[in-house]
DNA sequence: AAAAGACGCAACCGCGTAGGA
DNA sequence: CTCCTACGCGGTTGCGTCTTT
């Protein structure tokens, strides 16, 4: 029975009832007889109270039939639990409350009477709270939903779990998925790449996932795809929408006539620009194996785990499929399983973890193609280290970017390893920002800004080699935060960033998602960026919105 | 000091479902 | 089997408080 009905009920219970004293129910009536609502004063609560000392909980309609109270049961129910109860906890969340709420979360989604199970004396309503102003405050600072090691535990936890679910993927080797866990969410990008597969052409297709996340606000997601790959969920917004309305900003195409990215991309290869392919090296064999070997269930990318979503987790989001992942992380494999939707997360995990790992791997393997690596991935680095090394002798540290994606892509990433690596914001925001701030280079086409993203590398290369040098590393922070360094988050507060210091924290120029994602090279690209793609009918009439996004990457870098 | 905006919490609303008549 | 009732859950809203300008 719906409320309404419940409130009919109690109003004609109130108003007709004979069983209800007449004098009492004039006292329930709050003026034209019907029940009250807002604040419940004190006195109220005392009747409350004694209502249920008396006659124990449940059976609320009889509450107000009773107790004189001009409350519907529903409201006395909210109430009593909420509020009332004996055994509720009074007092902000402890850190191991909040700590715990993540991890629950992240297991269970929005199952708030299920966590508030595991938290005794919190309310489902006082941890829905919690997590939504939390995901709020977080989300508006750019920071991660769930700290990494939530993420990482998640994974574990469905990693055990999904090892007894049947998938058919030959690759089994589970272990190494953490390594490249990173590329996860990317491959949320690949359910809707190859789900629309034959809806958009191969130039199309070369668009990494990873492009579509760094692209500010998933703009160039069509809404069919972009609805269902809300960019809010995808990567918490840098901004409050008040402040930067998605809809202004990124707006690039509203693909609302059904021509999606079509329309935008027609028959024009995105990267034919060779600058801008480069910065989206990582294409080729997204490509590759979208055309070539991704199991069915590649298009169930997303694991159960909401950490790996590490997201906005408001469904009230027009998110089609991303309500599902509201759903435990068990109930993934389940239930979407069952209907073509995101199956088990592990089989699409693994396929884009070794579609990621031999596409990287290969980088440092070229001298020997796979059917899996086409060489179309070398071809792009190789122009990519031609081009540099042509057009600025100087700059030494080219030969670095390589050496870099080897880098990550040999790092057997495990553990804390990865939380020291992985974008501390979420496996997405670090294969966003690994995209980026890795590739980056590639991307930046004047010497200029190529200049300032190798000695962005420079300086990562450099802590590597050695821990010396860390005044310099300082300094060099100092004046260039280096977005591209997978630390630079890492001293966000994960748990319990509730004070108003902590906001002011997460609100540090340092944890900016944009500048996170896309690096400063991004920014200071964008506009050359805009201006060498702004050929294509795709970003013609919208170029205008990459000043926005420098703008913001300005603001926030300054921040 | 005042106004505007942001924030967070309490409460409400709508929907789904279990159980009984 | 259908309808009714009660209850629970998750999303949303309203409003008081705090912060910023």
């Amino acid at each position: 029975m719906t409320s309404e009905s419940e409130d009919r009920i109690m109003s004609r219970d109130c108003i007709s009832s004979p069983t209800i004293d007449e004098a009492s129910t004039e006292r329930n009536m709050i003026g034209n007889g019907t029940l009250k609502k807002g604040p419940w004063t004190s006195a109220e609560d005392a009747v409350l109270v004694d209502y249920v000392n008396k006659h124990g909980e449940g059976n609320w309609n009889a509450v107000q039939k009773h107790s004189g109270l001009s409350r519907c049961g529903k409201s006395c129910r909210l109430r009593w639990a909420n509020h009332l109860r004996p055994d509720l906890k009074k007092g902000a969340f402890t850190p191991e409350e909040e700590r715990r709420i993540i991890e629950l979360h992240a297991k269970m989604g929005n199952k708030w009477a299920r966590m508030a199970v595991e938290l005794p004396g919190r309310t489902d309503n006082e941890i829905k709270n919690f997590w939504n102003t939390r995901t709020k405050r977080r989300q508006r600072a750019g920071l991660p939903i769930y700290p990494p090691d939530v993420c990482l535990q998640t994974l574990n936890d469905n990693t055990q779990s999904q090892n007894m679910v049947t998938f058919t993927n030959g690759d089994t080797s589970h272990a190494e998925i953490l390594p490249t866990n990173n590329f996860q969410i990317p491959a949320v990008e690949f359910k809707n790449l190859e789900l629309s597969h034959e809806l958009y052409p191969p130039s199309f297709l070369d668009i990494p996932a990873g492009s579509f996340l760094d692209i500010p606000g998933g703009s160039l997601l069509p809404q069919g795809l972009g609805s269902s790959c809300n960019n809010s969920f995808l990567f918490p917004m840098a901004h409050p929408p008040k402040r930067i309305r998605r809809s202004d900003t990124y707006h690039v195409c509203d693909g609302g006539d059904g021509g999606g990215l079509n329309d935008f991309f027609p028959n024009v290869n995105l990267f034919q620009d060779d600058k801008l392919a480069q910065s989206f090296e990582i294409s080729s064999s997204y490509n590759q194996n979208l055309n070539g070997d991704i199991p069915s269930s590649s298009s169930c990318f997303f694991s159960g785990s909401h950490a790996f979503l590490n997201g906005n987790t408001s469904s009230s989001e027009p998110i089609s499929w991303a309500t599902k992942l509201e759903l435990p992380s068990l109930q993934y494999s389940t239930q979407m399983g069952s209907c073509g939707a995101p199956s088990s997360p592990l089989p699409s995990l693994e396929s884009v973890d070794t579609l990621i790992q031999s596409t990287l791997i290969g980088q440092t393997k070229s001298d020997s193609p796979s059917p899996r690596n086409s060489g179309l991935l070398e071809a792009v680095l190789y122009e990519s280290h031609t081009m540099k090394m042509s057009k600025s002798n100087n700059n030494s540290n080219a030969s670095v970017v390589p050496r870099d994606i080897t880098d990550s892509s040999s790092q057997n990433l495990q553990g804390d390893e990865w939380e020291a690596y992985g974008d501390p914001m979420s496996p997405l925001g670090h294969s966003a920002a690994s995209v980026f701030s890795e590739y980056t280079p590639h991307l930046s086409g004047s010497s200029l800004d190529e200049h300032q993203s190798v000695e962005t590398i420079s300086v990562k290369h450099e802590a590597e080699e050695s821990g010396a040098k860390q005044s310099d590393r300082e300094d060099e922070k100092a004046n260039h935060v280096n977005y591209s360094r997978p630390d630079f988050l890492l001293g966000s507060n994960w748990f319990g960033s509730t004070s108003n210091a902590d906001r002011n924290k997460d609100q540090s120029g340092v944890s900016d998602p944009i500048g996170a994602l896309l690096g400063d090279d991004f920014c200071s690209d964008s506009k050359q960026t805009a201006a060498t793609i702004s050929g294509s009918p795709f970003l013609g009439h919208e170029s205008g919105k990459w000043d926005d996004i420098s703008e913001i990457c300005r603001a926030t870098g300054s921040r």
